[in-house]
DNA sequence: CATATTTTTTACCATTTGGTAAAGACACGA
DNA sequence: TCGTGTCTTTACCAAATGGTAAAAAATATG
């Protein structure tokens, strides 16, 4: 049971399971959990489908470890607010870096769509676990800005689930943003600037309170 | 073949063919299209699979009808724009329909949302001839308020893009926002306030051109 | 080299799923 | 009441799909 095993992967081990998380993520974020198959997963990482079942105890297994070990990736640019820095580059910081995962991790960015979606199933739990606090942590953080007058005055969850819809849109809508706006090569920096000139005319407006 | 029949649908098949487009609409957006499944559609409509088979060709047809069905009144508030009115409430006016849309209609954002995500394989043609020539028209009208100086300078897809983005955001991801704000009677109502706010700020804001 | 262990393949299987054939049930005008 | 066309059910089916058993092949270990 490889899958199990606490310790000690061989070098076969390690590079089959990354193999099959690499097809699976490109197979599952392309058609949902139930839009994939098993056999599209064997055939993208050039595996039989026998073996890949070797390596993990199911389809819903990889499914899982896809989700759990792409958590903490995604969630890493969260974690960088600083409290003790300037309110509006850290917060323009953050929309860059989520702009840029979108960007560079598109296939990461769908598969969590396709979970969100349909109602998260199988993620809700991690979303209370670890998305949640970091969340409040941010928000908090937002609103000590706003009370100290370094910020105007706006909803700290809404401004990040702003965030959120924005930078995620141009990933997980590609095939929307493709058809209203072909072609342009310099497509993702245009994206880039409208984003963050949003933002920063937001947090540098007046406020009129 | 009351499918394809061109005129006369009698009372039951109105009604008939009503049920499944509504149980449909409840599973494919709950599901996507691969995750649902025609027993699924027949127990939400309470009917039997063959006798839904009787009035569609097949699952791709009923699917097919509901995204085409659906497409113009998701269009609509699209239409409304008027360049002779003034463009901040114009804008404004869109924002918060399209909101409206998103609180009353999340089925139908989810459908889209899905058919997107998975690369618009059955709609792409669709958003080609009827959503880009209204996108199109949108952005020239908004381009005119920009030119005739009448709205700070920005980027007229990327400023729909964004409207879509986040007012679609509440419906399409609804699990998450549940997640992360839980509870609040007067979600609506904050979610509102904050991205017509939002977008009041970005209108309005000086031009530091 | 011989043995033990890990990895891969071949040949299956049970269930699910989209779909069909054909017989009934029903509605309704003559 | 009978017949005719509309609607619904029962009983299936072929393909797809997630998964398994067990043998064969490869690899490591003494």
């Amino acid at each position: 049971m490889p899958d199990t095993a606490p310790r000690k992967m061989s070098r076969i081990q390690q590079r089959n399971r990354h193999r099959i998380l690499d097809a699976a993520l490109d197979v599952f974020s392309k058609h949902g959990y139930r839009g994939a198959t098993l056999d599209q997963i064997a055939a993208a990482s050039g595996m039989s489908k026998p073996n890949i079942l070797y390596y993990f105890e199911g389809k819903e297994a990889i499914h899982v470890a896809l989700l759990s070990a792409l958590m903490s990736e995604w969630l890493a640019p969260l974690e960088t607010m600083d409290a003790q820095g300037d309110p509006v580059s850290e917060i323009l910081g953050y929309v860059e870096r989520k702009m840029e995962m979108s960007r560079a991790y598109p296939r990461e960015s769908r598969l969590f769509a396709n979970e969100i979606i349909q109602g998260a199933p199988r993620m809700k739990p991690h979303l209370e676990r670890d998305l949640k606090p970091l969340f409040d942590a941010n928000c908090a953080v937002i609103q000590e800005w706003i009370d100290a007058g370094r910020l105007p005055t706006l909803d700290p969850q809404h401004l990040i689930m702003s965030i959120w819809a924005m930078t995620q849109h141009y990933a997980d809508f590609e095939a929307q943003v493709q058809v209203l706006m072909p072609g342009d090569d310099d497509s993702w920096d245009r994206a880039n600037a409208h984003v963050t000139g949003m933002f920063r005319t937001l947090l540098t407006s007046n406020t009129a309170d």
